[in-house]
DNA sequence: CGTCGCGATGTTTTT
DNA sequence: CATCGCGACG
């Protein structure tokens, strides 16, 4: 009891020993708000409130996970339920599936799945795309769907232009989800929503099971998630949220920033806490932080204060362009590490469009930086991970057309587009699944006879497959890539990517579905290991236990904190991007997102602006983001452009090592080590804590994100091993080079070419030749002198 | 039916 | 600039 109450403020404690009835907790940036919110579960639990009758809603799992970490030190080892909106309703959708039309092993459809169904939907509603792109009937559709809008009432209302196609289009689609057996998204959200409010019986049962609701970036919730919300708190208004309407960034996505606005309104017996006392920022950052938010109008009012000390000013710094702009982040960086024994994890850059990493990766390189990027063309997205997903999704779902689509010929069996457009065709008239059409092959007109048999050949395979259905996860994948012949196929249609071999990327997937199986033994079905993967985000391959300097988008970085920040391309048209630009909310938002970028920071926080950037081929002249004016520049440092030697303040001017200067020869000192397979040494301890709901494939997922593909060893710890590291100059492998490779002995180089990252040395061995893309495989080869 | 190459096209943020 | 989609060829 001690420990849950020790060391709080009063608001804190407020918030903690509240137990029944509604809560709003305002929390400002950096206030120990999940302090807050763990230390309340662990007060609850503590109260005797059994852990099952608690859940608490995030919009990520990473959110989740760190909440579910934090709770488990307080109070080990409770059924509390913790995860996203997503995963709630998903759960809780297998179980109610048939109430809305849906058998419980009904598939979600991830984005790309949803845009095949989208243009298939478009294709049967006859629309034309001329006026409307798929995309934008999509988002559209999805946009009504968070506003609880159904087909039907979009016939009725639907005015603009934009929208009365989309309402043409989203019943079509609706009954493909539902023929298909799947749901998109926002499904998950509108059938869980709707269902409550049709269902007496269910929102009964639901209330009363969740008696405590805890709802974290409660102004981050649509109008969905707001009536799932309501519904659940309606016999058991044991409903606490916490929020902070200035750091809404969610409006594009249907967020309404009302719901958090008016929840004392809602609630009229409401407690409000507000925590308003930073622990994570110096003075200098929350006082720039607290002018930008001051311009906005819909806001609470909220005076931020620290008893930290006053720290360095914040830099407001101009570069010529996004080269200068990455290499001098890098320099920087670096020149902290050696000089100041910062470590790589205490830094994070900044952005407002994943484009921009591209010089950033390459400068982190050049200076042997390890980094994370947070996003990236990720694990799942990967052709051959799409494959092989997709047949266990037809497996566990016949009716997955997306899936059957992607997979009736990979490999190719002889299947073209028009035999597939032909099968679409049939089910579509038919009104049944593809699969189920396959069957019929003999029954559709116009099929040749050939491709009727191979596609029957194809459901032979599909049934020879289904055996396997039940079976632990390793083993019908291990079967599935035998049958299918993939290896085979992927052997002969791989177009020398040179950063990872596909066939690694299905190890990858095995070693993910081993530990599923292991994590999951006695419920180990295929659908709960397809949901895990259908709902992990991009963000959640995070980790901060890695030393690695952290790339992400401004979005991204909510919830997050780092001692050292930058925020790059604080441009008009890039900050206030140019298609947020329409309304004076959007620009709020935008606004918003700038506030959240910068109270991530806790002692140093560098925003900056380029001259000119390359965008899309060209260069263009760019104007300052306008949210620059409405900072306290006055008591900000800024710094123009110039000459290198001059950024450096003196202290940090010693520090900065000759030998750490840019590489001499062009630019081809890339450096970076391949380590052994991260995960193997992870903290075992903090995967027992997190593996009921996490993952298993996110961690490695994470790891072959990092680096465009390349693993870096995570153990970097001291400048004097990044220093070691970089021993070895590229450079020194020339043509003629006699070197030593571990597998295949010794050689001679015989040709490098390429430059940078892309630089490339074909070595002749005693029986083969090899090439090695340097920048990854110069552990491996090692110079004979 | 499959593959290759060209041209056009369109670029935010994410569960 | 990069990806995607489409068209023409083998």
């Amino acid at each position: 009891m001690d420990a849950i109450f020790e060391g709080l403020t009063d608001a804190q404690t407020k918030a903690v020993r509240h137990v029944d009835g509604p809560m709003l907790i305002l929390a400002g940036p950096g206030s120990g708000k999940t302090r807050v919110v763990t230390h309340r579960i662990a007060n609850m639990l503590a109260h005797g409130i059994p852990a099952w009758q608690i859940a608490a809603l995030t919009f990520t799992n990473k959110a989740a996970d760190e909440m579910r970490t934090r709770v488990d030190t307080l109070a080990p080892n409770q059924p509390v339920w913790m995860g996203t909106f997503h995963r709630f309703c998903a759960q809780h959708l297998r179980r109610l599936a048939p109430m809305v039309g849906l058998s419980e092993n009904y598939s979600i459809y991830d984005t790309s799945d949803s845009k095949q169904a989208m243009k298939r939907a478009i294709e049967a509603a006859g629309v034309s795309t001329t006026h409307a792109s798929p995309d934008q009937i999509a988002a559209t559709i999805s946009h009504a769907k968070n506003r609880l809008t159904s087909p039907e009432m979009m016939e009725g209302q639907a005015l603009r232009p934009r929208e009365a196609i989309a309402a043409r289009v989203y019943p079509v689609y609706q009954q493909q989800l539902l023929t298909a057996n799947a749901v998109d998204f926002d499904d998950l959200l509108l059938h869980i929503a709707r269902l409550l409010r049709e269902n007496p019986e269910v929102r009964a049962e639901l209330d009363a099971r969740h008696k405590y609701i805890l709802v974290d970036e409660y102004q981050d919730t649509n109008l969905a998630q707001y009536a799932i919300v309501r519904a659940l708190s309606i016999d058991c208004p044991n409903l606490a949220v916490t929020g902070d309407p200035d750091q809404s960034i969610y409006g594009w996505r249907g967020a309404d920033l009302n719901n958090i606005l008016d929840f004392e309104k809602d609630y009229p017996s409401v407690t409000t806490v507000r925590l308003e006392k930073n622990y994570r920022s110096t003075p200098n950052i929350l006082r720039v932080a607290d002018q930008l938010i001051r311009h906005n109008t819909q806001r609470k009012q909220k005076d931020l204060f620290t008893d930290n000390p006053e720290g360095d000013a914040v830099v407001l710094r101009f570069y010529d362009d996004g080269y200068q702009e990455a290499d001098e982040i890098a320099s920087e960086i670096a020149a902290a590490i050696m000089g100041q024994s910062m470590r790589p994890s205490d830094f994070a850059v900044f952005y407002r469009m994943n484009a921009m990493t591209r010089s950033l990766e390459h400068a982190l390189r050049s200076h042997s930086l390890p980094y994370q990027i947070v996003n990236g063309l990720e694990f799942y997205q990967r052709r051959e991970i799409k494959d092989l997903l997709a047949y266990l999704h037809l497996i566990n779902n016949p009716s997955h057309d997306v899936a059957l689509t992607r997979v009736i010929n990979v490999p190719t069996r002889g299947i073209g587009a028009k035999t597939i457009s032909r099968l679409r065709a049939f089910a579509d008239s038919e009104g049944i699944p593809m699969l189920a059409a396959a069957r019929r092959a003999n029954e559709i007109d116009g099929l040749a006879k050939r491709s009727a048999s191979m596609v029957a050949k194809f459901v032979r395979l599909y049934d020879h497959l289904q055996i396997k259905a039940t079976a632990p996860l390793e083993d019908l994948l291990r079967y599935l890539v035998e049958e299918t012949a993939y290896e085979a196929y992927l052997e002969k249609t791989a177009v020398e990517q040179q950063d990872t071999s596909p066939m690694a990327n299905v190890d990858e997937l095995i070693t993910a579905a081993v530990e599923f199986d292991r994590q999951h033994p006695e419920d180990g079905s295929l659908d709960a290991f397809l949901e895990q993967v259908a709902l992990v985000a991009d963000t959640d391959a995070f980790e901060n236990e890695n030393d690695r300097i952290t790339l992400m988008t401004l979005h991204a970085a909510k919830g997050l904190e780092f001692p050292r920040v930058f925020i790059i391309g604080v441009e008009d048209d890039m900050l206030p991007h140019s298609r947020s630009k329409s309304s004076q909310l959007e620009v709020e938002e935008e606004r918003r997102l700038l506030f959240v970028g910068i109270t991530r920071a806790k002692e140093q926080l560098q925003l900056s602006c380029c001259k000119r950037r390359a965008m899309r081929g060209d260069v263009r002249p760019v104007i300052p983001s306008p949210f620059l004016n409405e900072l306290p520049l006055t008591e900000m440092s800024r710094v123009e452009s110039s000459p290198k030697q001059d950024w450096f303040d003196d202290e940090m001017d010693q520090s900065y090592p000759d030998s750490w200067d840019l590489p001499d020869e062009n630019d081809s000192q890339v450096r970076e080590t391949i380590g052994q397979s991260s995960g193997v040494d992870e903290d075992s301890e903090y995967n027992q804590e997190v593996e009921r709901d996490q993952m298993p494939g996110a961690k490695s997922a994470a790891a072959s994100n990092v680096g465009s593909g390349s693993r870096l060893q995570s153990g970097l710890q001291t400048a004097a091993e990044l220093m070691a590291r970089k021993s070895t100059p590229l450079s020194v492998y020339r043509e003629g080079t006699q070197v030593r490779h571990v597998e295949y002995g010794e050689g001679t180089i015989v040709d490098v070419s390429g430059r940078g990252p892309k630089r490339i040395a074909r070595v002749k061995f005693e029986e083969e030749e090899h090439s090695f893309r340097l920048a990854f495989a110069a552990e491996d080869l090692e110079v004979v002198d």
